[in-house]
RNA sequence: CGGGGUGUGGCCUAGUUGGCUUAGGGCGUCUGGUUUGGGACCAGAAGAUCCUGGGUUCGAAUCCCAGCACCCCGACCA
């Protein structure tokens, strides 16, 4: 016993001396010259303030990122994250994007309960298959003290229901009743929901345990319409993700063991992370009748035979600000494109005095309007703070352009604009300002466009070989382009020795035939792989 | 669900051969003042069931037992 204590007193300060020494490792990092005295009187460095670098921690840098920039904070529930306003502000802004492409081809939105009897869930095979590990379960409607006085469930339910993990079965059960008549169809409705999947590893808005997304579920007359309207479907996601986040997405179409539980095929679009991992960004799948069977979606043509509907349907989650953050963003912080920023311009005021506070403010003020005027909602920043905190403020919240404004500037008929993106300084004519704002983010978007998909190019390597697959994805990451024979084992295999999945078979390639990397069997294609999040 | 680890204010931690602890410090936060073109300074303040329960003891953050939670590595995954 006594030796035991010993032990773990040794093992303690070990383990102690260890830590100091990382520490220690750390600060040296971070804050390479310029560190002030630490031992003389309170000042420290503030270690909050900088960012760890992607180079060092690429999984803590983008915790970083979201601390910094006040997207989310986690919360008492495990796995389940609060999303702070600013953060809530960027996902406002994608679904009155994306929910305007949607009603422009045609579809409504609707609400669908929460709640899932369990046994609905069960009648597609593979669906039940694919969910049902995950599946948070209500058993009991009441609560009520027990003799401790601890509230215990009773009120048992005859049958549980579960959390949505995705809707079809609820949705389609009322499918069933609305369709009748081929004059019913298409059937085209989306709905904006929570979602709970119970995940045993989490991250913040890349995988939570409850997560927002929207689900469209179409039912149409024939399987060429509803294949048509999932690969249209995947197009939008497409649109919005490369205009609108400004994140280059391949098109695919996913593997039988990688597809969505009940889909005929699933369509992708997958991004590639700073880090070289991808990032499954938007899915959109055929059903083809696998769900209209079941739960007998039928209708009458028009010769008057009863026919099931063919379906689809198409999903983007809040994952997709992840996808933002892990696109463009960097070591000073979160980046966020033009068109997603809920502030794409922030105005600060500098002044030294009461006076040149009262003369600067009228400036900044009219310089705000006229920009609001166009369309942008700038900010002004007129806090009683010194600049620079404000400066490096706005930097880790991604806010596109900084305008700075002072009595300097003011003799100069001037205001100085920073863009986020590259650090970038110029110095405007004021008459001009609020023009030059709409060219430069204009310029912003598509730059950040450019290097983004510079980027992903660049690390897409076509290899022939195993060996080189797995020499490439060891030294490099990114996505491998490989010829590939479509038989599941071969992509087990890579999944097992190498974690590398396949992310998808691309729509757009040309047309080839080889052998496959792994078994050296005839290969029509090349499919695209890698590490995913 | 397997393997490993950790529990002290929001975060990092000191203390852990039981008493010098009314649990100390740093960061952050808040207030007032001085400041204001890149993370400033001064003064003050708030904030801790030392994971929980039980036990040993005159005395427990510290020792013992049980439980719980969280983290990491696997399996699973938008």
């Amino acid at each position: 016993m006594e030796k035991k204590a010993i032990k773990n007193k040794v093992d303690k300060k070990a383990k102690k001396a260890l830590n100091l020494n990382v520490k220690q490792d750390n600060q040296t990092d971070l804050f390479c010259a310029n560190i002030p005295n630490i031992s003389k009187g309170g000042k420290n460095m503030d270690t909050n303030k900088r960012l760890t670098s992607r180079a060092k921690d690429y999984s803590q840098w983008y915790l970083d990122v979201i601390a910094a920039a006040d997207l989310a904070d986690n919360s008492p529930v495990r796995g389940c994250m609060v999303i702070k306003p600013n953060g809530y502000a960027i996902w406002e802004k994608m679904q009155s994007i994306l929910d305007a492409m949607f009603k422009a081809t045609g579809v409504e939105n609707a609400y669908f309960p929460l709640f899932i009897p369990v046994s609905f869930l069960s009648r597609e095979a593979e669906h039940v298959e694919g969910f049902a590990t995950e599946c948070a379960v209500v058993t009991h409607h009441r609560l009520e003290k027990d003799s401790s006085g601890k509230l215990v469930p009773t009120g048992k339910l005859e049958e549980p229901l579960i959390v949505r993990p995705t809707s079809e079965t609820i949705m389609y059960e009322m499918y069933a009743k609305w369709i009748n008549s081929y004059r019913d169809l298409p059937l085209l409705l989306n709905q904006w929901a929570n979602m709970v999947r119970w995940e045993m590893r989490t991250r913040p808005f890349l995988r939570t345990t409850e997560f927002l997304w929207q689900e469209g579920h179409t039912a149409h007359a024939t399987r060429e319409e509803a294949d048509a309207r999932a690969r249209q479907m995947l197009e939008v996601y497409r649109v919005f993700a490369e205009e609108y986040l400004a994140m280059p997405v391949i098109k695919g179409q996913k593997s039988e063991s990688e597809k969505f539980a009940g889909a005929v095929h699933s369509y992708t679009i997958e991004a590639l992370m700073q880090d070289g991992k991808a990032l499954q960004s938007g899915t959109s799948h055929f059903l083809g009748q696998n769900f209209s069977r079941p739960f007998k979606v039928k209708f009458l043509d028009q010769s008057g035979e009863e026919q099931f509907v063919w379906q689809t349907s198409w999903g983007v989650s809040t994952r997709l600000i992840g996808g933002l953050i892990m696109t463009h963003s960097d070591d000073k912080g979160l980046v966020i494109p033009p068109k997603l920023a809920p502030t794409p311009v922030v105005i600060i005021p500098i002044w030294a005095s009461a006076e040149e506070h009262k003369k600067v403010l009228p400036v900044v003020e009219k310089l705000a309007g006229e920009i609001r005027g166009l369309g942008y909602a700038a900010q002004i920043d007129d806090r009683d703070l010194r600049p620079g905190p404000k400066f490096f403020e706005w930097e880790k919240k991604g806010v596109p352009i900084r305008i700075e404004i002072g009595s300097k500037d003011l003799v100069k008929q001037s205001v100085v604009m920073v863009r986020r993106d590259t650090g970038e300084k110029q110095e405007v004519g004021i008459t001009g300002a609020a023009a030059f704002v709409k060219t430069l983010l204009d310029r912003i978007q598509a730059d950040l466009f450019a290097k983004a998909l510079k980027f992903r190019d660049e690390n897409i390597r076509e290899v022939e070989t195993y060996e080189e697959f797995k020499q490439v994805l060891q030294e490099k990451g990114g996505f491998l382009s490989a010829p590939w024979c479509l038989n599941p084992a071969c992509e087990a295999r890579i999944k097992e020795e190498t974690k590398a999945t396949t992310r998808c078979i691309p729509f757009d390639q040309r047309k080839e035939t080889g052998k496959c990397v792994i078994c050296g069997g005839k290969s029509e294609g090349r499919a695209l792989f890698a590490k995913a999040y």
